[in-house]
DNA sequence: TTATCCGAGGGGTGTTTCCCCCTTTTTAAC
DNA sequence: GTTAAAAAGGGGGAAACACCCCTCGGATAA
């Protein structure tokens, strides 16, 4: 009997040709394919689609892949996840581990890898490349005080200051004098260390607070 | 007798994928994969290496499929390229064709779209979804004034703009005179409509000209 | 020869940045 | 239960910076 294998992926052709790749291997059957999170919430509803493994690609415009591991997990939490994508991005990878994914995966690797790492999660439970367990080892020790705390409001004005307003306009948008706004960047400049508002938009971007 | 396909792509597990997927269709074999344009070009230089159709991912780290279809092209016209991305810019899509590309597939698409790609672009020369060739439309009448031209010297300042310096510190960075440097803000404000420096930064980075 | 582009500058206004200062409310500690 | 201390909102004023005019010479090109 084979291990059934669901294949989550926004990219159909990646998705068939993978599908292709599973179907090849020995101890794995492609169940069926979904395009993104929603659509295998929606179908594991029937248990006759419940699978051992499920690939699962993190970006998705519908519903990514940590939301719907998270998901998954409540649910159905014997079902295997592993994680695949191109980010090599820390947060990231930590975020899908946390979800509860066995495994992470890159794109940019070899079939006997992805076959050797279907077994290796379906046996062993879980399945890590040295990257990631050196990730995982790092993230026990956090490097002192990296990790700045920014309030909702704070993050609010960010999100402002990263349009061609003026900080008055800031205000009047935020309902606030402009007066508090200066005391919210005065306090953020000095939380990151910047030095004016070009910098404060460059960390917004590289952090993903706003999406140019 | 089966067309032969090159796969040049640096996702080595799509990679796979896909030639697994193409040594399944009837009229086509995978003669071997490249993981950047440079792979292929040293390849090329055996000419039982030669193939009828490449199949070329567009983002890639060492040499990009634009680059790499500009010098195939040079060395071997009759070779037909069809190229592979998951990226919708229309720029992109446009200097690729212009390279000489024979079509333009996204990977967001069906196997047998594939397939079918393989076929017209091998037998009648072209293959093109209908949203490449409502771009090719539309970039031949280009809507009026759209493309803004930006000097060498401007674009080296929106870099610098695009940090933490005063005006002040890039004018002596770029060796001339802070007034100087007013007027090429004050003109690049102008030509693209801008009402501060926050504002040409978030252009620069939608715009590529500085990475966060 | 007349444009046009480039580098440079004068001067004025408004904005941003950076110091001080204050009250009120919420949270935590003693 | 009082006290201490953050956190949230607001303020004055000065200096630096950004923004916006308009000018002017020299090189380069039509």
């Amino acid at each position: 009997m084979k291990y059934s294998v669901v294949i989550v992926e926004d990219h159909i052709l990646l998705s068939q040709a993978l599908a292709g790749l599973v179907n090849g291997f020995s101890k794995f059957k492609i169940l069926y394919l979904c395009k993104n999170g929603r659509e295998l919430l929606t179908r594991l509803k029937d248990p006759k689609n419940i699978p051992d493994i499920v690939l699962m690609d993190i970006n998705m415009p519908i519903m990514n892949g940590i939301e719907t591991t998270i998901a998954l997990k409540e649910e159905h939490p014997q079902v295997n996840v592993l994680a695949l994508s191109v980010e090599e991005d820390e947060k990231t990878i930590l975020k899908m581990l946390r979800a509860g994914a066995k495994g992470y995966l890159l794109k940019d690797t070899e079939k006997s890898i992805l076959e050797n790492a279907l077994v290796e999660v379906q046996e062993t439970g879980f399945y890590h490349t040295k990257d990631v367990t050196n990730l995982l080892l790092g993230s026990l020790n956090p490097k002192k005080e990296n990790k700045v705390v920014l309030k909702e409001r704070e993050m609010e004005f960010i999100k402002h200051a990263c349009t061609e307003k003026t900080y008055k306009e800031i205000a009047s948008d935020m309902c606030l004098s402009p007066k508090t706004i200066e005391g919210y960047r005065d306090s953020i400049f000095e939380k990151l260390h910047l030095k004016n508002r070009t910098g404060l938009v460059i960390y917004a971007i590289k952090n993903k607070i706003f999406i140019p």
